[in-house]
RNA sequence: GGAGGCAUAGCUCAGUCGGUUAGAGCGCUCGCUUCACAUGCGAGAGGUCGUAGGUUCGAGUCCUACUGUCUCUACCA
C-alpha cells in the first residue's frame, strides 16, 4: 500500500538501483532490429550538474523511455568530455593555490594530475546525472579521451591531413593572453564596450603631408606596415605609392590602395597592422607587406615595440596616447562604442594575433553537411534552427584546431630535427621515415576539445573498432541539446560524420532553450541565481523537476524556472499519488475482471473513450517530439478528467451495495490507472514505478511494459458525448447553487426533463455531483418556485423556494440567451455565406448546422422561460 | 551590417494542417475541513491575440510594412 503522503525521497534512489540491477538500461547490439538510439551531450568533467543538464536529460530520458516501452531496441549512451581548456584552467588554478606553476611541474606530471581530476570529478558528475533518473546505459559510459575516442581522433586527423584538409599555417587567430592559447572563432564572445577613437596621422618623410586616420587600438601602430586608402578615393590618389613614417619605431611605410577601405567611414584612411588584425592581415597578403608582431603571448609588448617593450597591452596603449599628445600628433579623441571579443572561458579580451596554428579546411567539409540538411536527411525541431545552421555553414571559415595546452588530444604530428620532415601518423613513430633520424619531436599542441566531441556519435559506438554497436545503433535517431551549441557541436558532428562514416550522425535534432531564472536572466554563478538540481531533487524529487521543465514548454524556447511552477508540479505529483492511493485503497483484496468481461457503466465508457483519445494524441505528439504538449495533455487527462470527473462519478458505485457493479468499476479504475501510469512513466519515471509496484497483478517493472495503444473495442463515442452533456448539466446546477448561495452541504431536489432517456440512468451521478437528495425525472409541481438550468441534454428545474429571485433569474437567463443568440448569429452568418458552403469542408458545414440546431433549441427554451417570468 | 525569435488574461506561457464560444498554471473574488488529496474541492471575474494593411468562404495562426523587445552572427579601422 502507498504511504499516506507523497515523499519522493523515500523511493527515488532505491528505484534507480532496482532498474540498474536488472540491466534495463543496457540493450544488446542486435543488428537489423528496429532501434532507437541517442548519445547524450557529454558534460564537462569540470562540472557541477546544473539545471540545463536537468532539462537535457529530462527530454532525452522521456524519449528514450517512451521508445523503449514501444518495443524498440533502445540505447542511450552517456559520457563525459575532457573539456580541454576548461579543465586545464581549473587545474592551473588549483596548482596556483599550491604555489605551483604549470611549467615547473612539467607536462607529464601535469597530465597525471589532470587524470586524477578526471577520476574525481568525472565520477561525481555521473552520480549526479543518475539522480535525474536517466535511463542511460552506464555500461557503455564513454569519455572523449578514452581508448576508442582517442583512436577516432587520431584516425580522423590523419585522414584529414592526408587529404589536405588539415593544414598548418600562419594566420590571424584569436589569442587568449590568460589561457595562453589560440581559440576558434566560435570560442570568442563579443560584447559592446565603451572605447575611444584616437585620431592622428603619419607624415611623409619630407614633412609636407600628414595622413590622418582613426584607430581604437593605438598600440598596434608599432606593427603598422602600411597606410591604406581606397583606389577610387580622389582625396588620396596622389598619395598612393608615397611613404609615411611611423613614430616611435621610425619605420617608413608605403601608402597603398585597396578596395577593403571604406571611403565613407572615418577619414577614409586605414592604418594596416597585418600581425594584429584579420582584415589587415588579408590586405597585407595582397600587397606583400611585412608582418610585424608587437605583442607577446601574455599580452605584453615585445621587443618590436621599441620603448614600449615589456609593457602590458593596455599600459602601452595609455603611454602611446600620452606620448602622441606630447608630440602634438594626436588630433582628437572621441568616445566610441565597439564590439570587443572575449574568451568564452575566462572572459579576458582576446587579441587577434598572427600565429602558426593548425586549421581544418572547412569548405569541402561544409558542403556535404549543407546538402544533407537541405535534402532532409537531418531534420531540425523546431525547423527554424535549420536556418541558423545553414547560415553559419554557408559562411564558415577555416577552423583553428590547435590549442597551446597540455590537457587534450595531442596533435599527432612529429617534426624531424635533422631533415625537417613533418610526419603525421596514427601510431607514434620512433624514427623519421624520411631520413631515419631518431631526432624527432612531437607537436606540442593539443586539439580543440570540440574536435573529439565532433566525432562523438560514431566514436562512442566504436565505428573505428568495427563494433556491433555501430552496426546496430547508427545513425542515431535523435540528438537533443540546447540551441547554444549548434555551431560548437551539432554542425561539427554532421560534417565529421559525413566525412568519416559517409552517413549523417542522427536523423533528428531536437533543440531546447536555456533555463533562466524567474526574471528571465541567465542563471550564473556571479548572479547567484542558479537552481542546484541536486538540492532541488533532494527537496522535491526528480519527477517534479523533470515535469516542471517539460510541461507546456515549446521546443527551442527558453524557460523561466519559477517557484510557482515547481509548486504546481509538485502538487500534480501529489495528485497522481493520491488518486492512485484512492484506487488502491478501494480495490484491496477485491477480485478484478479483465476489462473485456466488465459490464461498463456510462462513466466507464466515457473514461475509456477519453483514455483512447489521450493515448492517441500523446503518442502522436511524442512522435513529433512535442514533449511539452504531450505533458500538458497528460496533465489535463489525469487531473481534469480522471480525478475531477471519473473518480467522482465512480464513488456512488464504490460506496454502494451492488457488489457486481463495484467489481466492474474497480476493474475499470485499475485498468485506466495502469494505462495512465504507463503514459506518465517516460515523464515521471519514479512515482509511476512506485505506484505500479503496488498495482494488483503488476509486472516486474513498469519501464519494460508495453506503452498503451488505442483500443478500438473501448471507444464509445455516443456515450462519451452523453457524459459531456451531463457534465455541462452538472456544471450548470453547481453554478446555480453557487450563485444562489445554497450551502454545499444542503441536499436539494432536482427536476430533470431530458430529451435523451439515457439521462434517467444518470441519477446516481447527478445526486453525487450536484449534492441532491433526489433527482426527479419530470416537471416540478406547479406551485414550486424553481430556477431553470437549460442545457443540451436536459432542461432542469432547481426548486429553491424563497431563495428564487425573479429579477436575478431574468438577468441570469438573459445573459445566457445573449450568448446563445450570438452563437446563432455566428452560425447563421457562416451558413448564409455561399463561399463557406461551397468551399469549406463538409464536416465543418455539418458541424455548423448541428450547432445552429442545438442553439436554436436552447434559444426556444430560454425564451419560453423568460416569457414565463415576465 | 546579416539572420532569426518573441509580442495572446494581472503574471508566466501553450495554441500542431488557417476552421468549436482563444486555453492552462499562478494570482484575484466568492463559497467549502464533502470519508484520495486544503499540495485539495466547487463557482466566478479577467482577452479588440502589438499597430496598419493584405490573402482567404474563414486569420491568434499565412503575407507585407511598422512599433517594441530579445537572441544569434559579422567585426568598419
Amino acid at each position: 500500500m502507498l504511504d499516506k503522503t507523497y515523499d519522493p525521497t523515500q523511493f527515488e534512489s532505491g528505484l534507480y538501483k532496482f532498474w540498474l540491477s536488472h540491466g534495463y538500461f543496457t540493450p544488446k547490439a542486435e543488428i537489423g532490429k528496429p532501434y532507437f538510439s541517442m548519445v547524450t551531450p557529454p558534460p564537462n568533467i569540470t562540472g557541477q550538474l546544473h539545471i540545463g543538464h536537468g532539462l537535457d536529460n529530462a527530454i532525452q530520458d522521456t524519449l528514450v523511455r517512451f521508445k523503449r516501452m514501444q518495443g524498440y531496441n533502445t540505447l542511450w549512451l552517456p559520457g563525459t568530455d575532457h573539456a580541454s581548456i576548461a579543465t586545464e584552467v581549473k587545474i592551473v588554478e588549483q596548482l596556483k593555490k599550491e604555489g605551483i606553476d604549470k611549467h615547473d611541474l612539467g607536462r607529464e606530471e601535469f597530465l597525471r594530475r589532470a587524470w586524477q581530476w578526471k577520476e574525481k570529478y568525472g565520477g561525481r558528475i555521473v552520480e549526479q546525472l543518475q539522480k535525474l533518473g536517466s535511463s542511460c546505459d552506464w555500461s557503455r559510459l564513454s569519455f572523449t579521451m578514452d581508448e576508442k575516442c582517442s583512436k577516432a581522433v587520431r584516425r580522423t586527423f590523419v585522414s584529414l591531413y592526408n587529404k589536405g584538409l588539415i593544414y598548418r599555417g600562419d594566420r590571424i587567430i584569436n589569442w587568449c593572453p590568460v589561457c595562453n592559447t589560440a581559440l576558434s572563432d566560435a570560442e570568442v564572445e563579443y560584447s559592446e564596450q565603451d572605447g575611444y577613437f584616437w585620431h592622428y596621422g603619419y607624415t611623409t618623410p619630407d614633412g609636407s603631408t600628414t595622413v590622418t586616420f582613426a584607430t581604437t587600438r593605438p598600440e598596434t601602430m608599432l606593427g603598422d606596415t602600411a597606410i591604406a586608402v581606397n583606389p577610387n578615393d580622389d582625396r588620396y590618389r596622389h598619395l598612393v605609392g608615397k611613404t609615411v613614417i611611423v613614430p616611435f619605431v621610425n619605420r617608413e611605410i608605403p601608402v597603398i590602395a585597396d578596395e577593403y577601405v571604406d571611403m565613407q567611414f572615418g577619414t577614409g584612411v586605414v592604418k594596416i597592422t597585418p600581425a594584429h588584425d584579420p582584415n589587415d592581415f588579408e590586405v597585407g597578403r595582397r600587397h606583400n607587406l611585412p608582418v610585424i608582431r608587437v605583442m607577446n603571448d601574455d599580452g605584453t609588448m615585445n621587443e618590436n615595440a621599441g620603448e614600449f617593450a615589456g609593457l602590458d597591452r593596455y599600459e602601452a596603449r595609455k603611454r602611446i596616447v600620452e606620448r602622441l599628445k606630447e608630440m602634438g600628433i594626436l588630433q582628437k579623441v572621441e568616445p566610441h562604442k565597439h564590439n570587443v571579443g572575449s574568451c568564452y572561458r575566462c572572459h579576458t579580451t582576446v587579441e587577434p594575433i598572427v600565429s602558426k596554428q593548425w586549421f581544418v579546411k572547412m569548405q569541402p567539409l561544409a558542403q556535404p553537411a549543407i546538402d544533407a540538411v537541405k535534402r532532409g536527411e537531418v531534420v531540425f525541431h523546431p525547423e527554424r534552427f535549420e536556418k541558423t545552421y545553414l547560415n553559419w555553414m554557408e559562411n564558415i571559415r577555416d577552423w583553428c584546431i590547435s590549442r597551446q595546452l597540455w590537457w587534450g588530444h595531442r596533435i599527432p604530428v612529429w617534426y624531424c630535427d635533422d631533415c625537417g620532415a613533418e610526419i603525421c601518423a596514427e601510431t607514434d613513430p620512433d624514427v623519421c621515415p624520411k631520413c631515419g633520424s631518431k631526432h624527432i619531436h612531437q607537436d606540442e599542441d593539443v586539439l580543440d576539445t570540440w574536435f573529439s566531441s565532433a566525432l562523438w556519435p560514431f566514436s562512442t559506438l566504436g565505428f573505428f573498432n568495427g563494433s556491433d554497436d555501430f552496426k546496430a545503433f547508427f545513425p542515431t535517431s535523435v540528438l537533443s541539446c540546447g540551441y547554444d551549441i549548434i555551431f560548437f557541436w551539432v554542425a561539427r558532428m554532421i560534417f565529421s560524420s559525413l566525412y568519416a562514416t559517409g552517413q549523417v550522425p542522427f536523423k533528428h535534432v531536437l533543440m531546447h532553450g536555456i533555463v533562466r531564472d524567474e526574471q528571465g536572466r541567465k542563471m550564473s554563478k556571479s548572479l547567484g541565481n542558479g537552481v542546484d538540481p541536486v538540492e532541488f531533487i533532494d527537496k522535491y524529487g526528480t519527477d517534479t523537476l523533470r515535469f516542471a521543465l517539460i510541461n507546456g514548454v515549446a521546443n527551442g524556447s527558453d524557460i523561466r524556472f519559477a517557484p510557482d511552477k515547481v509548486e504546481g508540479t509538485r502538487n500534480f505529483m501529489n495528485k497522481i499519488w493520491n488518486a492512485s492511493r484512492f484506487v488502491l485503497m478501494n480495490c484491496q483484496d477485491k477480485p478484478l475482471k479483465p476489462i473485456g468481461e466488465c459490464k461498463l457503466s456510462l462513466a466507464d465508457k466515457w473514461i475509456l473513450t477519453r483514455l483512447n483519445a489521450t493515448v492517441r494524441s500523446i503518442t502522436e505528439l511524442l512522435d513529433k517530439f512535442e514533449l511539452g504538449m504531450a505533458a500538458q495533455c497528460l496533465f489535463d487527462f489525469v487531473w481534469s478528467e480522471f480525478c475531477d470527473w471519473y473518480i467522482e462519478l465512480v464513488k456512488p458505485v464504490l460506496y454502494g451495495t451492488d457488489e457486481q457493479a463495484r467489481c466492474d468499476t474497480l476493474s475499470v479504475l485499475v485498468y485506466v490507472l495502469d494505462a495512465m501510469l504507463k503514459l506518465l512513466h517516460p515523464f515521471t519515471p519514479c512515482i509511476t514505478e512506485q505506484i505500479y509496484q503496488n498495482l494488483p497483478g503488476h509486472g516486474e517493472s513498469i519501464m519494460i511494459q508495453r506503452y498503451p495503444t488505442v483500443n478500438d473495442a473501448l471507444n464509445f463515442a455516443d456515450d462519451c458525448n452523453l457524459v459531456e452533456e451531463l457534465k455541462e448539466l452538472i456544471a450548470k446546477v453547481r453554478n446555480i447553487r453557487s450563485e444562489y448561495g445554497v450551502a454545499p452541504s444542503k441536499r436539494i431536489r432536482l427536476y430533470v426533463n431530458a430529451t435523451d432517456r439515457r439521462i434517467r440512468e444518470c441519477d446516481l451521478y447527478l445526486c453525487k455531483l450536484c449534492g441532491l437528495e433526489q433527482a426527479v425525472f419530470g416537471e416540478a409541481p406547479a406551485g414550486d418556485k424553481t430556477v431553470q438550468a437549460v442545457c443540451s441534454a436536459a432542461t432542469c428545474q432547481v426548486p429553491l423556494g424563497d431563495l428564487v429571485d425573479k429579477d436575478k433569474e431574468i438577468e441570469r437567463l438573459t445573459k445566457e440567451l445573449d450568448n446563445v443568440n450570438n452563437e446563432i448569429a455566428r452560425a447563421n452568418g457562416k451558413l448564409s455565406n455561399a463561399g463557406f458552403l461551397s468551399k469549406a469542408p463538409q464536416n465543418l458545414v455539418d458541424a455548423e448546422k448541428a450547432k445552429l440546431a442545438k442553439y436554436t433549441e436552447l434559444q426556444a427554451q430560454l425564451q419560453a422561460r423568460l416569457d414565463e417570468l415576465k
